[in-house]
DNA sequence: GTTAGGG
DNA sequence: CCCTAAC
């Protein structure tokens, strides 16, 4: 009895449940590059394993997935050569820290007025999206959160107008719910452009700022430093107008302070500044204590088409491994980080990084952003903490980034630039050997490089 | 998710 | 105040 309800689970296609996750998808351009896993691809050649394609290796190193057995193969990749990691360290100077960094120096900025942290959000705080996504899920009702959208009728936008103009906030009066979105009015707006139409509706209404929500924010950087708008915002003892955003703060702030002004009135200054400086806008420092610039945040570096290019390099030799490819010296990659890579080609190439997403094996998983990291303990990196008698550093180095080098892709190219890349491998357009296990162009540059990264 | 900087 | 690359 029970066999013939195996049989009929086993044969009625309607009862097979597919597998959650396919290690070797057909389609994956993973699968027809060489698997950037083969341990000694660089250095023996000779090796049988080396005959294979990458497809036939990855599926002779197969293990079902619920058996995490240790590979000695991958644990030789994994490990830091012994004897290597200082060489390593003065390659890359200025290798980001792994570990999460301690906010402050104390002694830097010792002048500063501290004021307890804004306390960090409980995970309670957020509701958990709906997961998991069962495959068993009828896809074709809608989601559970879908009714928290307005329904879409020819009056909708009167509709949103009317509900948005209804809450009016008075100042001081700050909405910490973070759950809900700040009620604020609004206007709507078509834009006119031809070119982004129906790309936004609304327009928020603008709202003055006054003198004493100026000087709050004046407070807040004084406490936290430029660049924390969220925490200055969030800051329990400073009071903006209702539907004030972080980046409201930082919009403000850049008007009050502009960069010639900002560096006499927010840098070290334990006590008021003199009289004979006149203060932008009338204002006074309201708040005895130093504001420099928050240096959690490592200056921002547009990519070069150098470096795009090498991108692309990179991910025809080593796939979604963007630490495979930092670590390639024939990229030059060393001023980057991983996510910055990833980032980059996240904003390149949408299709192809969303089909990693979907597709990519455990292993290449690690560097997907569906592994949620906490927001808070996130990469933080500080680089370089401002020398105070340093104006700012946009004029400091020459002319290292032109405009023209670093070239932006517009929205509207990034598809065709999916296909073009994602055509180039599959196509194989290039001479591809059988017996190689690296695409060509990572035989070309081994031959110009040493043979192994580390030495 | 947040921020910097141009629009 | 908006947009979006970069963090």
């Amino acid at each position: 009895m029970f066999d013939d309800m195996f049989d009929d689970f086993q044969t009625r296609p309607s009862l097979r449940i597919p597998p959650l996750q396919d290690p070797f998808p057909p389609l994956s351009i993973i699968s027809r590059r060489p698997s950037p896993l083969e341990p000694n691809a660089r250095v023996n050649i000779d090796n049988e394993a080396n005959k294979l394609t990458g497809r036939q290796r990855a599926l002779a190193q197969a293990k079902p997935l619920g058996a995490p057995e240790h590979n000695e193969l991958e644990a030789s990749i994994t490990a830091k050569p012994a004897a290597l990691p200082e060489a390593q360290e003065t390659e890359h100077p200025k290798e980001r820290p792994r570990k999460k960094q301690k906010l402050y120096d104390h002694e830097q900025i010792a002048d500063f007025v501290q004021l307890p942290r804004p306390q960090t959000k409980l995970r309670e705080d957020k509701p958990r999206p709906f997961q998991p996504i069962s495959v068993l899920n009828e896809l074709h009702e809608p989601p559970p959160s879908a009714a928290l959208f307005p329904p879409i009728t020819p009056n909708a936008v009167q509709e949103e107008h009317d509900k948005y103009h209804s809450g009016a906030g008075q100042f001081p009066n700050q909405t910490k719910d973070p759950g809900r979105p700040p009620a604020r009015k609004r206007k709507p707006r078509v834009r006119s452009t031809g070119s982004c139409t129906a790309k936004r509706i609304y327009t928020r209404e603008r709202t003055a700022w006054t003198e004493e929500e100026t000087d709050q924010l004046v407070k807040g950087v004084a406490i936290y430093g430029m660049g924390r708008w969220k925490s200055i915002l969030n800051h329990p003892e400073l009071h903006f107008r209702e539907g004030r955003t972080n980046m409201d703060l930082k919009d403000r702030f850049r008007v009050v302070f502009p960069p010639n002004a900002r560096h006499k009135w927010t840098r070290a200054m334990p006590e008021p500044p003199d009289d004979d400086q006149e203060a932008p806008s009338g204002y006074k420092f309201a708040t005895k204590g130093t504001a420099k610039k928050s240096p959690l945040r490592a200056p921002k570096r547009l990519w070069t088409e150098q470096e795009d290019t090498e991108l692309e390099k990179g991910f025809q030799l080593y796939g979604f491994q963007w630490n495979l490819m930092l670590k390639d010296p024939a990229l030059n990659f060393d001023q980057r980080s991983c996510g910055q890579i990833r980032d980059r080609f996240r904003l390149r190439f949408p299709g192809l990084y969303k089909q990693q997403d979907s597709t990519a094996s455990p292993k290449e998983n690690q560097t997907s952003p569906k592994k949620k990291k906490h927001a808070k303990s996130s990469t933080r990196t500080r680089k370089t903490v401002d020398d105070p008698n340093e104006p700012a550093n946009e004029e400091s180095d020459g002319g290292a980034r032109d405009k023209t080098g670093s070239k932006t892709v517009p929205a509207s190219h990034t598809e065709e630039e999916d296909h073009r890349l994602s055509n180039s491998i599959l196509h194989n357009d290039w001479d591809w050997d059988e017996n190689l296990t690296l695409a060509p162009l990572a035989w070309e540059d081994m031959a110009t490089r040493p043979m192994f990264p580390f030495d």
